[in-house]
DNA sequence: CAGGAGATGTAGCGTAAGCTACAAGTCTGT
DNA sequence: ACAGACTTGTAGCTTACGCTACATCTCCTG
């Protein structure tokens, strides 16, 4: 086994706060959805959320089942699923997130499709220096141009 | 159980490919870590990685074991971690993006440490398109003002 | 050249997120 | 009011990615 003079280090916590957004990532997917849904017909359901995942309705079950336990939503068998105020205010929360991580792809001249597409990933991993900074550049480029 | 009129559909790919992200992201993450320890230091340990990722020895050979599965890397029990060329290649490659993103950030007006923190986060959700523009309005800034 | 320190490997566990297959509940139309 | 369609729940499997504890290997040093 090599060997090496000192050991340099590099305990950096990026790597950390990657794997802690992972986690409350489709948290927030979820809440997200589930307001929207909610909205647009007067309740959620399982299938809704299966359909708009594109995954088996199992799978959704299981993650109600943490965001349940995690006192983001209420439900009982067999019937929709709804927000507490917790989880409507991290859905707001999100929905902003998201509303503004898309104007600003717009603003970057990103196409449309595009920006949707990347919105969805990005939206999780922006801080919020940045995205103060992304929502500054938006404003500034739909007054000026 | 309430029903609803015509079921609306909205099966959306975003979150498909948000799914297969993930699968790649900690790929590159390795690979882009290994390409480096090797570029500073001569060779790469398990141990080196651990460190770099702050998680344990065994979640680090796991993750080789996988590397190795998908033609990444080469390692021998007890000896060193070296990139195969289509690790190389994926490393370049992530190293890229990475650079792109962070000087792209700078740009932005971010601060140094945000920068690198979020670029971490975001390297693996840009697709090409947009990382173009990203690179664009980086050079832009920096000929510019 | 023998030990011990440090690095690596292995066993076994936990949670998250995905799946199929099957069971059970609910709703709607006749 | 009941049959069938649709929805929801449950059992049990898979993979990824964390962990601790323990075993083994290597390398350096006395």
């Amino acid at each position: 086994m090599p060997s090496r003079s000192p050991s340099r280090r590099q305990a950096d916590n990026e790597h950390l706060r990657t794997r802690r957004d992972h986690a409350s990532e489709l948290a927030e997917d979820y809440v997200e959805a589930i307001a929207e849904i909610v909205e647009r017909t007067g309740f959620c359901r399982v299938t809704d959320l299966a359909e708009r995942f594109a995954v088996s309705h199992v799978s959704v079950n299981r993650a109600i089942a943490r965001l349940k336990r995690d006192g983001f939503v209420e439900a009982h068998p067999y019937g929709p699923v709804h927000l507490t105020a917790s989880g409507s205010r991290l859905a707001l929360h999100s929905r902003d997130r998201h509303r503004i991580v898309l104007e600003f792809l717009r603003a970057l001249g990103v196409s449309e499709k595009t920006a949707a597409l990347d919105a969805e990933g990005l939206e999780h991993h922006v801080s919020s220096e940045t995205l103060r900074k992304m929502k500054a550049f938006a404003v500034d480029r739909a007054t000026e141009g």
